[in-house]
DNA sequence: ACCTGAACACCGTTCAAGT
DNA sequence: ACCTGAACACCGTTCAAGT
């Protein structure tokens, strides 16, 4: 049998596993634009045309890696409704989904176009679809309601202030003084909310209060628009 | 003085502004991604480093579409508070920012990426931000639904079921067809809500329902994690 | 001030061919 | 079954040069 080479290329056979891997890694890494074929071939040590073997093309593999994403997501237990009412589970639904999408923020935008193309992200809607008819919503509003779910946690991490994916090292701290000081220099008679919230802008300062802040703003606005009085 | 032409690549001279122009024409017509350097130079009658002269890059190119969008919000008047509260003026706000990327969906991620970076996007995050913080709103909490404000009405454009800019004449009917036919294929038994919502999810029944529900569900959410009991 | 020509370093993808 | 080589039609961008 082969023995592993030690050094970076490692040259076992290619496959759609292995690929999807390395392109998650490289999108982490450098961001989702440095993931072309041409530099995944690369990084394999093989030629570009290789990974048409294994995909049809480039949109095939991306959907690879939103179906790998999503079956990482652990959903909640189905629970009681006498012990959980239904907006509860929800939250957790989305919760498990905004933890897997947080360790890939790069991914984030491509998970959300793709939920519907894969197995694990049919089974999240499909989960998220019966609490929301649960909730006394008809077929068109829980379907609507589960993508602007879906949504706002893609839009909770690839928004999250002062982040941003594959960047240099140390680079950060300079982006971020430089978009404060643009800030800082609106006209304060003009502006004056702005620069009160200038910072908020730049950084995030509190990250739990962040992501709950998310959370609480879909849930309890799921809750309002409920047509039952259970919400 | 020179006659205008009659036929298509109109040959006055090229400005910031005719750039802008056709590129949010190509957009309308044919996606944002058809809206490249040598394309644009193409249609203008030109060579593609012409556009150079009057942008730096392409990314200033798409600020510039963002900042011509973004200044044709025509924002709601400050209104009396005790006859409008803040949730009606910033729903009004944001039905005029959702009025205008309808006009062009296809530009809607685009001036999302780039609000704070122009003028009237920087007015329009201003207002939102005054209304956010007569309603009891921190800073930072103020910043951060400011975002999600103009995320949900990105999504409500963008996320139109059986919406996709940028498509052949008569494609549209086909592909919704294709769409139905893939979800009724799904296992009743595993996904009986994803086949109730097929429709919902391939189409849209009803235009205006749709963008009230989105406005409603954010604005409910917004009065509901609103610190004043005046929400 | 405004635009061209030629070149560079990238893309995704096809097609025929190798083993 | 799995991968290579050569080619095609695209990108954005730089740099020197023209008028």
């Amino acid at each position: 049998v082969a023995r592993k080479q030690a050094e970076a290329p490692v040259k076992e056979r290619l496959s759609r596993e292995r690929i999807v891997d390395s392109a998650i890694a490289l999108a982490d890494a450098e961001g989702l634009e440095a993931v072309t074929i041409r530099r995944l071939a690369q990084d394999q040590g093989v030629t570009p045309m290789a990974l048409y073997w294994h995909f049809k093309d480039k949109d095939r593999l991306l959907e690879g890696i939103s179906e790998r994403l999503l079956s990482l997501v652990v959903r909640p237990a189905v629970a009681d409704r006498s012990e959980q009412p239904w907006y509860e589970e929800l939250r957790d639904l989305l919760a498990a989904l905004l933890a897997v999408l947080r360790t890939h923020p790069a991914t984030a935008d491509l998970v959300q176009q793709r939920v519907l193309l894969s197995e694990p992200g049919l089974e999240i809607a499909e989960h998220a679809l019966r609490l929301l008819r649960e909730a006394g919503f008809g077929p068109e509003q829980a379907a609507q309601l589960s993508g602007h779910a879906l949504h706002s946690i893609v839009t909770l991490v690839t928004n999250e202030p002062g982040l941003m994916v594959g960047e240099e090292e140390g680079l950060r701290e300079e982006r971020i003084r430089l978009k404060r000081v643009t800030f800082q220099a609106l006209p304060p008679q003009r502006f004056p909310f702005m620069l009160a919230s200038a910072d908020a802008f730049t950084e995030c300062g509190n990250e739990p209060a962040y992501f709950d802040l998310g959370l609480d703003l879909f849930i309890a606005g799921v809750r309002a628009v409920a047509p039952t009085a259970a919400g």
